[in-house]
DNA sequence: TCAAGGTTAAATGTATACAATATAAGAACC
DNA sequence: GGTTCTTATATTGTATACATTTAACCTTGA
């Protein structure tokens, strides 16, 4: 046990914020990404409780590390605590998930006025994964198997963001917005999302093979649009 | 001690969340407001070591809330936390700041899309008050009532946001730039920088009294144009 | 039978002792 | 005298006992 001329200085870069991290905040931030895709991946759904305990034994921590994930997913708007009940998964509205879209829209037409990124090795081939798997998905409902191809688009849409402070803003509306298809896919054709989805990874494929920026953002935007103006439907028809 | 007649369900609206909060969370919430104000006005410059025995001591509580508190800090990039070391204020380059500004810039824009929200009483009398602490600003520079002024005019400007998370957002990003003035400053005229935020209040409270959201965003993102053109200006110095 | 009140159990919130870690000072050695 | 190793100290990170609060259950009375 001498000096540590092994592992340098003890930083880590991790995650979609790019800032470093001590090896304990790593370890922090690896469960609240964890925890983030369980949650939307609807493994806690909402109205879940989940218990600081055993969450705690799970990840085989104490509840003190567990407390600051919760705490951020709070802060995030995905749990909400309660002394003396519990830590529930939240159920967002119609109407937050329409704000959120809002800006999730403005913000990507900011992606294409950004400086360009060169596309990060692999991207394609895991871009082509993805259409892939659209293609595997049946005419039965998977949501959770669309909900990953999501995730995953979203990651790949990161990369080419250099701006670390629109990178960091996108995740966090994504993951805010990320359960929508649990709940307006009764409301929405099965075989029509799919299309859409595997529509925007092929475009946002082609244009990020030419480096073209500003169409990945606007590929992005118009199927948020899309969204949006199902969110107003149903909106307008829940209010008339 | 029998039952709580009284206060009624146990939450309460605070901040500009809008989230409801428990007791104990609406106090680190108090707290989180409190330190963050105290950063961007350089009560604690950068660099200062933030010791959670001292602000327990200062706040009367233990470190376990205080430690919520810096770790949200933290996650907005305000403070770092390092085992061993301390928690310190962090610096914030150029090239960040510019980054920010960006998507400050985009979503003022979308302010003026989004709802119309009648003024809260007294907003006017806030941006009265404001323009006169502008006007008793002298020659001699004054740093601190700049900021303070700057951090009342954002606080106004939010209140007309009906979009939560448009405001969190919004609310995050200022904070994350509010410190500028102390880093540009030395490269700008003192009585611009007085004169343009004079005027924008000025233009925000006309705009606002004719219920004029698009103007109002548009107002702002010219302001923050300004400061853009500044920032790069610098960046194209340092970096040629 | 129903309602009101008290009791109990369980959850989060807090405080604190302890562990891990980094920095700086000091001693030993060449 | 300079360098390197050791040691002391101060700080954040973790684990845990305790406090506070809530909700459900059970009891008791009319």
């Amino acid at each position: 046990m001498q000096n540590n001329k092994g592992p340098g200085p003890r930083q880590a870069m991790n995650g979609t914020s790019g800032r470093s991290l001590t090896k304990p905040q790593a370890r922090i931030e690896r469960i609240y990404q964890a925890l983030r895709r369980q949650i939307c991946l609807l493994d806690f759904p909402p109205g879940a409780v989940l218990r600081e305990q055993d969450l705690a034994e799970q990840f085989g921590v104490s509840r003190t590390p567990i407390r600051h994930v919760l705490n951020r997913l709070g802060v995030d708007g995905l749990v909400e605590s309660r002394q003396g009940v519990g830590t529930t998964v939240t159920t967002i509205e119609f109407k937050d998930l329409l704000d959120i879209y809002y800006v999730r829209a403005a913000l990507a037409e900011a992606i294409g006025d950004s400086d360009p990124v060169p596309p990060e090795p692999g991207v394609f081939e895991a871009l082509d994964a993805l259409t892939l798997k659209c293609d595997q998905l049946g005419a039965g409902i998977d949501l959770r198997t669309f909900g990953e191809i999501n995730i995953g688009l979203h990651s790949r849409i990161l990369t080419i963001i250099r701006s670390r402070p629109l990178r960091e803003v996108s995740d966090r509306l994504f993951y805010q917005t990320a359960r929508i298809w649990f709940q307006i896919l009764p409301r929405f054709s099965w075989e029509r999302a799919v299309m859409e989805l595997r529509h925007e990874i092929e475009e946002v494929r082609q244009a990020m093979a030419r480096n073209d920026l500003k169409a990945v953002g606007l590929v992005h935007r118009n199927r948020l649009s899309t969204v949006m103006i199902l969110l107003q439907q149903v909106l307008d028809e829940e209010g008339g």
